[in-house]
Order: C-alpha cells, then sequence, then structure tokens
DNA sequence: AATTTAACTTATAATGATTCTAAACTAGTG
DNA sequence: CACTAGTTTAGAATCATTATAAGTTAAATT
C-alpha cells in the first residue's frame, strides 16, 4: 500500500469500500518507511492532527478491527492496559520496552531457531513469538 | 505454601495480614500439584464454590494485585480479551490454546536456548518469553 | 444521470472489566 | 479492653470497547 489510488484499489479489491475515512486512516498507517505500533488511542490521536474532520472513535475501532480481520494488522498483546496494532503482519518478535512502553519489532533475523521438545497432542503450533522485555540500564 | 498456618506466617512475613479471605484464597490457589493459571472470573467463581461467606469482586481484585506485588503471582497476557494470573512467577514460556483459550506452561527445560544477535542501546533485558499459540489439529 | 440499496459513519447509549470511595470491620498492639 | 492502622465491602465512578439506530454515501441498477 503506497498511494491513495493504491489505496482505493486495495480497499476494493478485499471487499472494503474505500471511504474517505478508510483512506484517510490508510495513509496514516501504511505510508511509511519502517512498520508501525500503535494503540487505538494512539491512532485517534495521530488522525486528530492530521486529518481534516474528526473521524469518530466507533469508525477508528469500526477500521482498524475490519484491517485486521483482513490481515493488514495484526494485534499484539502486551500487557492488560493497552492492546497494540501492527503493520507488520508476518510472524515476528518483538521487544517492549517497559521503560516507555514502547513495542519493537525484533526481526526473525536475529532470533536463533526455536526448538520445542515438547508438543500437545491433538493439537497444532499457530505461530512461535518472543516477547523480550526491556528497561533502561540505570 | 501449603497449609493454612505456613500461609498465616507467610502472609505476615510479606506484610500482608491474614485475613480469612487472604488465607481462602491462598488455600484455593496454592494448595495444588501444578500450577495454577486463572481470570479474576475464574478466581470469582471458583470461590463462590468454595467457601462459604461470599468474598467481594474488589477484595478479590485487592488480593490478587496485592500477590502479584508480592511476588506470589505473576500476570500474563495473551490476548485482549482477558488477562491471566499463574502461579508459577518463574521466568517460563507458554502454550495458549485458541481452542478453549486455555494458558498452558511451557517449562524452560523444553525450549532450546533463545539467542539473540540485537541489542537495544541503553536498555537491559528483564525477560526473554516464548508464546506458542496451538489449537486443534482437525 | 437519477434511483435505489446495502454498506458505512456517526453520536450516543450500553456494556463489562477494573478502580475508587468512604463507611464498617478486624488484626495486632499497648 | 481500647486503640489504630490495615482490610473488606457495596456501590459509584471510570475507562475502553461494543452496540444501536439514524443519517450518509458508494456503487449497482435503471
Amino acid at each position: 500500500m503506497s498511494n491513495n489510488v493504491t489505496f482505493t484499489e486495495k480497499l476494493r479489491s478485499s471487499g472494503l469500500r474505500p471511504t474517505k475515512q478508510r483512506i484517510e486512516i490508510c495513509k496514516l498507517l501504511f505510508n511509511r518507511a519502517n512498520t508501525f505500533h500503535f494503540t487505538i488511542n494512539d491512532l485517534n490521536k495521530l488522525l486528530n492532527k492530521t486529518s481534516e474532520k474528526k473521524i469518530s472513535l466507533a469508525t477508528i475501532y469500526n477500521t482498524v478491527h475490519a484491517f485486521k480481520k483482513k490481515g493488514y494488522l495484526k494485534e499484539i498483546s502486551i500487557n492488560s492496559e493497552r492492546s497494540y496494532f501492527d503493520t507488520n503482519v508476518t510472524n515476528h518478535h518483538h521487544f517492549f520496552d517497559e521503560s516507555n512502553n514502547e513495542l519493537i519489532d525484533l526481526d526473525n533475523k536475529y532470533v536463533e531457531k526455536i526448538t520445542i521438545s515438547k508438543s500437545l497432542p491433538g493439537k497444532k503450533i499457530k505461530s512461535v513469538e518472543v516477547l523480550v522485555k526491556v528497561a533502561n540500564n540505570n
């Protein structure tokens, strides 16, 4: 996803109407050099700064959940206070910086293959993800 | 923690008054062969079955948070819908069974040493934990 | 291009989990 | 036994999220 036309097509092709609210949100989330981690609250504040007309909170919730359902966003649960969304939807790992509540991607290439010598009968593995909690040194 | 007398001593020694509500909750949580994973809601239901007099929800919240603060419980965030607590307070890993929302300990001995070849300047690692999501085979 | 309709947005109400409050109660101390 | 500080409690308050239902809009149909 990179420009408005592409957003329009992308949305339409996945069965979501390309409304101006959704395009606005796409621009904010996907016109970035790096992956982006955010909470609903972050997104709401950003949209209030960026966009002309206020997008209602309900629409923000609806859109984020629609995008998650379509696989454009991934939800990450680090702690009970807030839920994070991630524009990087691949299976990957995270640092969570407890000093400032920041979530940072940890690419698979930095984590050596994880070998688990236990399995649960009748269950198959859907994902294996590592969470590294960090804090300031001092 | 194993019997009432021990609970009384344990609570007192960590600066918590051994009230009958706290002892009741201790019995339920720590008189077990295995580690126990629960939500506040689970605990509330269990207490309603087990104990004579109803323990108020506020007290359950207070107690669980007091125990967490004292290091008798650990909080685990798997998804945004619910927060789990674990009587196993060591650094360890988990399976999360998406078919029935069950959290299962994955002992360190079953996970090969995790090597991470990236660090964040000025930050130190507090914990490294793996979450393996599983679901029914069929 | 106008009409229609199903999808979407919105403000607001409802919900549910958690925290707060302030009054009543209780463990431990003198 | 009386005192005090910690604890419990019911209910109110709060916060994030979801539901509702009325108005709006995209896009299919005519």
